[in-house]
DNA sequence: TGTTAGCACTCACCTGCTTAGAGTGCTAAC
DNA sequence: GTTAGCACTCTAAGCAGGTGAGTGCTAACA
């Protein structure tokens, strides 16, 4: 069987009307709110025939048609730019979000947060967003050693990007102002500008032949700062609005809505939706998992859309909006659109 | 009316029983439940009087009783306690925590988030944890500055209790190394030890003073260390199973659990559940309330047990769970004390 | 050959009715 | 003061019937 320009046309009637309403549609309704000059009688043809290909289904017979995932997948990847027109009226949304995110805030982990809540006051779903993150390790700027107590050496790690991380060593020797001096000297001649891929074991044997008194420091110090360069745990994931998943009653019924819930709590469960994006690939950078596509398997009743955002060459970040299988993709799409490329301004901004 | 003793026991036997099964409890399971010989006749005159006193009600007549939230109370106060030989049981459970928390975690962060996961696992509610704050601002313990980029100052300050903050200053003049070592030794001479409020205009005048080439920068310092004492922004509260609530009827239904769940991902609507334990008071330091009493609206159709840990003086933290108010208090109060003591020694031995 | 009107049929949902069971309050007897 | 007995109340569950939305199929129409 084809899919003719009016199957298309009955399916993508269908589906919008699906999505407003949240209720099975039925022929006489399609007849009537298309420009498709049809009795409901031969829409419930080609209904039927819609069926047939997997597009839609009927919950229990005699009821009206919902979209399968492959239907929403047809509309997702075909149907919906045909309503780019109707944009106009939610644009006026979106600007709520670009002036929010013109305006400053100063700590990114603000910034982040209220992001997130901002996407889901607008879209009604639940959503998402990573602090970015390099796909490659960070290479040290520098590093600044000082003494905290007589026994606690505090090591402040300063990585590219400007990150910085405090660690603390506690010493099994005495050490005077002096010999700190020196150390501070030695690692920052010696390491700074490297990768921890650099940091190899040659480089380490001559940095404790320097200083063999105090080999066994040497040894934990680079051991602190090759962890905290490989360490990501400045990666947060930054949540907000799981509770408006309780507004659409297919997720809020059952088992489904609590192991939503459950997965923003614990929210390490999410990283499986960050984008495993090829640097370089497709244009968008938008990906929409619908139902069972999704890498989070207590959202299977669920869509998901996320995008990428990069703040520089190989420094990303993902968000990611949650919602029914009846969301509106284009309002969602659209917004993180918008979000994307807002947030890539705002680093680049802070950068120059 | 008096609440003689064998009052006391019925309603005892009413809330226990409500409180394993969570159904109204009737005068026939009562007068079979008990070591009290009286038959059902008899234990429905009393419970007829326990309801006039205010202590039970019945959802709809000719139904089993409820406690009310007073009827709760009475219970927590006074009648709890006589179960003591039960606890036995219980303490098993409690020792997992007990082990667990002696196991060695590094990060504050991932201690604190780890118990309240483990309370939550073993008391099936939900749970809540503060960060410890300091009652008083802290003291300065030392400042480290050092140059990131050519003008970019880097200000690594280290308050009491080893907390380490970072700060960057943007420069509008050069500086070369041995400047930023002056200025290092100057504010580490000047203000190390001294808290905010001592941190005074004839000091401030002093040190500008001492650097008169440099005043704006050593003001821009001082602002940055004295927002740095003051801020809060370290003050986090974690939360763990959340998801718990679904497991009680009584909450799942209708709006409260969307509530409680958006309570618990604001997590600032918690911040009503920190105690404002005055100094030395109440040996326990244990909090319930129950229903109405508590401070958090959303939390009205529940119980929250709260406690106060303090790792020294002054710096006090919350831990909190947050249940049906057919919780089962005995365990939970039991639970808080370990964990309240456990946290304690942990930070002293951490401190000494 | 595609489109339409008509009709029988299905199914979810609502309403009203009935029944069973748990539990009460009251009274009278012990 | 305690108890047995009884009438009463209310919930929950199950069943019957009616309604309406929607379908599939067939036959007639353009």
């Amino acid at each position: 069987m084809e899919l003719d320009e009016r199957k298309l046309k009955i399916l993508n009637a269908v589906i919008k009307n699906y999505l407003e309403t949240g209720e099975p549609v039925g022929s006489r309704t399609i007849s009537k709110e298309t420009d498709l000059k049809l009795s409901s009688a031969t829409i419930r043809n080609e209904m039927s025939d819609l069926e047939e290909m997997g597009y839609i289904v009927q919950p229990h017979t005699s009821s009206g048609r919902i979209p399968t995932d492959a239907g929403y997948r047809l509309y997702v990847d075909n149907l919906m730019r045909d309503k780019e027109n109707e944009l106009n009226a939610k644009e006026r949304d979106l600007n709520e979000i670009r002036e929010f995110l013109n305006d400053k805030v100063d700590r990114v982990e603000e910034l982040l947060q209220n992001t997130a809540k901002l996407l889901a006051n607008n879209t009604n779903y639940a959503t998402m967003i990573t602090t970015p993150v390099s796909r490659r390790g960070r290479r040290l700027k520098f590093i600044q050693l000082s003494l905290m107590e007589k026994d606690k050496l505090l090591c402040v790690i300063v990585a590219e990007g400007n990150i910085i991380k405090n660690r603390i060593i506690t010493l099994r020797e005495i050490l005077d102002n002096e010999m700190i001096l020196k150390l501070n000297i030695l690692f920052n001649t010696t390491l700074n500008g490297l990768s921890l891929e650099e940091m190899n074991i040659g480089l380490i044997s001559k940095m404790t032949g320097q200083a063999t008194e105090h080999m066994e420091l040497v040894r934990d110090i680079i051991d602190v700062v090759g962890l905290a360069l490989a360490d990501e745990d400045d990666f947060k994931i930054y949540t907000s609005g799981a509770t408006n998943i309780f507004k659409y009653p297919e997720l809020s019924g059952s088992g489904t809505a609590s192991e939503i819930i459950n997965t923003f709590e614990e929210k390490k469960l999410l990283t499986n939706l960050i984008g495993e994006r090829e640097p370089g690939q497709g244009s968008e950078e938008i990906q929409v998992y619908i139902g069972n596509e999704t890498p989070v398997q207590s959202m299977k009743d669920c869509s998901v859309v996320t995008a990428t955002y990069e703040i520089e060459e190989g420094v990303t970040g993902t968000i990611g909006i949650i919602g029914p299988k009846r969301m509106d993709y284009e309002k969602v799409v659209e917004a993180l659109k918008v979000v994307k490329s807002q947030l890539d301004d705002r680093f680049k901004k802070h950068d120059g």
